[in-house]
RNA sequence: GGGCGCUUAACUCAGUGGUCAGAGUGCUUCCUUUACACGGAAGAAGUCGGGGGUUCAAAUCCCUCAGCGCCCACCA
């Protein structure tokens, strides 16, 4: 057979996918049965089930866009342990999936509409989640075209999504067997209200980004407070300053009289001093140091307030609405007018009092949407919320007991700092793209609640329940047509589940209790047609591979909703790789115009360059900045081991090929070293050190396997020098696959004679040493 | 305000106590030898961020200073 003098991958990758897909042996239910080591007997299927199995769990990518090079990264290291284990004779499996990203997904699909001029609202409910599943479908494809450009071994037969039927399932059960454990409730708090989005988003979902603003110093009374939001006066209810500070010890507890504008006079009227009083109360938040040391406490628009005003027992005044308008207890002077045109207002008129002592320039903190950088507004709202005490213990536990470690090591203290102080998260959103709230509604509002251990809760005059389908009769007045509520769940309340959720559960999980609404949950038990479900064959998983920046969203959550709703860690180890950055060291993003497209490098340098070059770079500790560099050295390192195998097949000639990778018959040194290499690659890779056992393969096949062994034997035609040059390549070759796996699979094929779909590389056994 | 990471050849990075400090790319010289010029042979190139300390021995451990980057935090 004549080969090509350069390899070009162009011509073997997407060949190599499709032969990988017909082998089906990304199925670990296809996979070959394997002779367990020191057991001479053939395997059989009892053998089989003996086998270990290794399960792999993807971090979905969301769809908002196509994978860029950190997905690249993450999927490559993700499937160098996943193509190494099943060589191994792993029963390997990989879900692969992505994610809805309700509140990202959405803006996106927004902003597309923003072009033709449409808004959500125009388009209805229905209609905009038509656009949203269309979005879906695009963006869905063009990620699995990517992953298998990449070359990534999953398994497509067990694809999901989050928003599957399945998992809508799963959703409603976690979200109601929570409820039922009392993490979830509705509750009446500051929450972060983004006013473009016009939902409440989590606290982790506000960046805080320095502005230059100003400090005003405001008279009250007989002292002078300091705010950057002087707009929030008309909602103050109280003062307060540090338990310890003398200065005012005299004040504490007792009510202060303070001038303030009085806001029924209108507007085109001077502004005029309305008396007030105000409770002067004590709170070890206050910072004695900052300003006066008095602080305004305005309850209803700012988490801190909140609660000082929680434990103060302070009253709350809403005072900006969810457009950032102000509202009608802003008065006849105020209402109506935008925040910041309420400010001005409030300025000048505190100015023309004689209120204001000074303004002093101050830059700031200000939060913004992470999503749509709109500046956030805290707002007290009806929100759902999941209550944080239980599920950080369970977090915790994870880690302190080992039962999940971090690779590296160092990312456990982050975690656990993390977990120290945290408000509880606020779950519901006002988007349509999601999961929407498994709460129903009477629409009347007079119903008699007699039951009161019923699940039917009395909030705020809102009758609801908490039911996976809609009740066919309202449970609590018999008589209406319930209403569902509109909210959808925070993305990551799903993705909390992933693990177990792509499983199949809960169809293998043990029984809950019936509802109140007397419908018992038909869900449970679902016949399966294997013997066991998947969620009882593959859970828990090995191995969770994530970049940094997703783990107090996603890995925390998924550990302590695996923890209460499986009762097992959802992985045992969480590999945190390295962030790809540009050449300059900034950061990779597509509104930048840094990001690049792993497609154009794989065009033009080949996925196994990509995927080697990256590797090599893939270090524990140092993020890489990425250049092409190291993908021109994968390139040539794939055309050098293109032409080894030229070589070796050419001297080959007329020999067979020993395919069961004995030793040769030889006690040339090099066997010696492909053995350590070997023993090196395999721990070096075990121990997720990927750049290590990437240079260590590059340095042993270039350095030593060619330069040295192969020229030595252009001169020699002997048996023993043929077998070692043969056991040479073929444990390269297995060892390289996980790195290298189209061009390592296609020199296989060639040395078989042509492919063969029964008996690819891809499950031949590993080297031991 | 806390925490983490980084600072090694022109560039991108390995190297975490022990021979003259390594790789890829780039550069210089030679070699178009029948696997590969996406190659081979040889070579130049670094006060291992500054300073101090521990040690027989430090890029490697400790302290300190400086710069860069990231994360967390209720400075109104």
């Amino acid at each position: 057979m004549e080969l090509e003098k350069t390899y070009n991958h162009k011509s073997v990758e997407d060949r190599i996918y499709k032969l990988w897909e017909e082998s089906g042996f990304f199925t670990p239910e296809n996979l070959p049965p394997r002779q367990n080591q020191n057991e001479q007997k053939p395997a059989s299927a009892e053998a089989m089930a003996r086998q270990r199995k290794f399960v792999t769990c993807i971090a979905p990518p969301n769809i908002t866009g196509e994978l860029h090079l950190g997905h690249t990264l993450q999927l490559t290291l993700q499937d160098i342990i996943v193509r190494m284990k099943r060589m191994q004779g792993y029963i390997t499996l990989w879900v692969p999936g992505i994610d809805h990203a309700g509140i990202g997904a959405q803006n996106i699909v927004e902003k597309q509409l923003a072009k033709e001029g449409i808004k959500r609202q125009d388009l209805g409910r229905e209609k905009f989640l038509e656009r949203m599943w269309q979005w879906k479908e695009k963006y869905g494809n063009a990620i699995m075209d990517q992953f298998k450009k990449l070359g990534i071994s999953a398994d497509w037969t067990r694809l999901r999504f989050t928003m599957d039927d399945q998992y809508q399932e799963a959703v409603k059960k976690a979200f109601q067997h929570f409820y039922e454990k009392d993490w979830i409730y509705k509750g009446e708090r500051v929450v972060n209200w983004c006013p473009r989005c016009a939902s409440s988003i989590s606290d982790l979902e506000v960046n805080y980004v320095p502005e230059a603003g100003k400090l005003y110093f405001i008279k009250y009374g007989p002292f002078i407070v300091a705010t950057t939001r002087p707009e929030t006066r008309l909602g103050d209810t109280g003062l307060a300053v540090h338990p310890e500070d003398a200065r005012y010890k005299n004040y504490v507890n007792k009510e202060i009289e303070v001038e303030t504008i009085d806001n029924e006079i209108p507007a085109d009227q001077p502004p005029k001093i309305k008396k007030i009083k105000l409770p002067m109360i004590t709170d070890s938040s206050v910072d004695k140091e900052f300003g006066t040391g008095i602080v305004k406490v305005t309850p209803a628009h700012d988490l801190t307030d909140f609660e000082i005003g929680q434990r103060n027992n302070l009253l709350s005044i809403i005072v900006i609405d969810e457009h950032t308008r102000m509202n009608e207890n802003s008065g006849l002077r105020y209402r109506g007018l935008k925040t910041k045109e309420a400010r001005e207002q409030i300025v000048k008129d505190l100015e023309t009092l004689g209120l204001i002592e000074k303004i002093e320039n101050y830059n700031h903190n200000i939060g913004r949407c992470d999503r749509c950088n709109s500046v956030i507004e805290p707002l007290l709202s009806k929100q759902w919320f999941f209550k944080m005490e239980t599920p950080k213990q369970l977090a915790l536990e994870a880690i302190d007991t080992g039962q999940i470690k971090f690779h590296p090591a160092r990312w456990a203290t982050p975690y656990r700092d993390w977990l120290k102080n945290l408000r509880d998260w606020n779950i519901s959103r006002q988007l349509w793209w999601g999961h929407q709230l498994p709460v129903y509604f009477c629409k009347n509002k007079l119903a008699e609640v007699k039951n009161q251990k019923s699940k039917v809760k009395n909030n705020n005059e809102e009758f609801f329940i908490i039911s996976e389908n809609k009740p066919k009769q309202c449970p609590i007045c018999k008589d209406c047509e319930m209403r569902q509520s509109e909210d959808v769940l925070d993305t990551w309340f799903s993705s909390a589940l992933w693990p177990f959720a792509t499983l199949g559960w809960p169809t293998s999980a043990p029984p809950s209790s019936a509802t109140s609404d007397g419908h018992s949950k038909a869900t449970v038990g679902k016949p399966n047609k294997k013997t066991k479900s998947d969620f009882e064959e593959y859970y828990p998983t090995d191995l969770i591979v994530s970049a940094r920046d997703i783990l107090y969203l996603w890995i925390v959550r998924m550990i302590f909703s695996g923890m209460e709703l499986t009762k097992k860690v959802p992985f045992k180890d969480i590999l945190i790789h390295a962030t790809v950055l540009t050449k300059d060291g900034k950061r990779m993003s597509k509104s930048l115009g840094t990001g690049i497209n792993p497609l154009e490098l794989t065009e033009k340098y080949g996925t196994d360059a990509l995927r080697f070059g990256l590797a090599s770079q893939a270090s524990e500790l140092q993020d890489i900045r990425f250049g092409e560099d190291t993908l021109i050295m994968g390139k040539k390192f794939a055309n050098k081991l293109w032409n080894i195998s030229r070589y070796v097949i050419t001297k080959m000639k007329h020999e067979t090929w020993n395919m069961e990778h004995q030793l040769p018959n030889s006690k040339h040194p090099i066997l010696q070293r492909m053995n350590s290499v070997t023993a090196e690659v395999t721990e070096q890779i075990e121990n997720y050190n990927f750049a290590e056992a990437a240079n260590t393969l590059y340095r042993f096949i270039w350095h030593e396997f060619a330069d040295k062994y192969i020229e030595e034997s252009k001169n020699k035609d002997d048996q023993e020098t043929k077998d070692t040059l043969a056991y040479l390549l073929l444990t390269s070759l297995k060892l390289l696959h996980p790195f290298m796996p189209f061009l390592t699979e296609e020199i296989y094929g060639i040395i078989q004679g042509g492919a063969n779909p029964k008996n690819m590389l891809l499950v031949q056994s590993w080297p031991t040493s």
